[in-house]
DNA sequence: CTGGTCACCTGGAAGC
DNA sequence: TGCTTCCAGGTGACCA
């Protein structure tokens, strides 16, 4: 689940439990996830006490003062906290242990990433290459009118290019551009200003929504039975292939773009 | 630089 | 029921 606004969530579910304690232990019990698990840094931050969680894109940065543990959710993961001593899951690969609560990492797919890193956090070789902050007053209908310029891609992809822009996953891509009732498949270059105007502020309510919505569960964060955590949306399109556009009444259409579903209406976005 | 494809990994749902 | 295939919210690497 993990786009911009579930990171954000869990940001703000876990962080007033967990910030200013210190870390007891941490326990990983696969060697890795996307990128080797920070086994040899660990003395680094066992014994540290958490100063901040910030979010950049879809990472979280936990800076303890010496250094921050970077992770990031993958397609798959997702935080929790949980009473320490909980009998871990068969996906539950790491637990960050505070005093009685530890922070517990699950993530069955095995895509997200855990990394300790030293110095400026931003200067991460991970870090450094990521684009636009979508939730900033920098984030304007200019700024990316010259970010598409002459390119041929369509826009829906081109939005999920973190490089570019961050935060906007396959989910808010497809619902934005349906707000903003632009067709996904417009080469992204020769989108008028006039409509990336429309654009931009879609992208921001929407994700802010996204975050509202997320907080009304943010209890779930720190229950010990399992649920998710996330929260359920009401889509225009995402997922609803076939049934009526909740705009027009037209079947909402499924296509595919670099390997991934994209949903539109065919009548409302042009 | 751009644009396109593949790989990483597991599990659930759909298809036969 | 059981086996096979496809698909999933991300993103880095690689190629032309």
């Amino acid at each position: 689940m993990p786009e911009l606004p579930e990171v954000e969530v869990t940001r703000r579910g876990i962080a007033p439990d967990l910030v200013g304690r210190r870390l007891a232990s941490a326990d990983f019990r696969v060697p890795a996830l996307r990128y080797p698990l920070p086994h040899e840094e660990r003395s680094q931050f066992v014994g540290r006490r958490l100063v901040s969680i910030t979010r950049r894109g879809k990472y979280l940065l936990l800076d303890f003062g010496s250094g921050h543990l970077l992770i990031h959710l993958g397609m798959s993961g997702s935080l929790r906290l949980v009473p320490a001593l909980t009998p871990p899951d068969k996906h539950d690969h790491v637990d960050l242990v505070f005093g009685r609560t530890a922070l517990r990492l699950r993530d069955p797919r095995r895509f997200g990433a855990m990394r300790w890193i030293e110095g400026d956090p931003m200067q991460h070789p991970l870090m450094a290459v990521l684009g636009m902050e979508p939730l900033t007053a920098d984030f304007t209908a200019a700024w990316l009118k010259a970010q598409l310029q002459g390119l041929k891609a369509p826009i829906k992809p081109t939005l999920m290019d973190g490089h570019r822009l961050v935060g906007v996953g396959n989910i808010y891509a497809s619902e934005s551009l349906f707000r903003a009732r632009i067709d996904p498949r417009t080469p992204a270059g020769k989108i008028s200003l006039q409509r990336l105007e429309r654009l931009v502020p879609v992208i921001k309510a929407t994700l802010t929504a996204a975050i509202e919505a997320g907080g009304s569960s943010l209890r779930d964060f720190i229950q010990s039975d399992g649920s998710s955590g996330y929260f359920q949306q009401q889509y225009f399109v995402y997922g609803r292939t076939g049934k009526p556009c909740r705009v027009c009444g037209r079947p909402i259409r499924e296509l595919r773009q670099g390997q991934r579903a994209t949903f539109h209406c065919p009548h409302c976005q042009r």
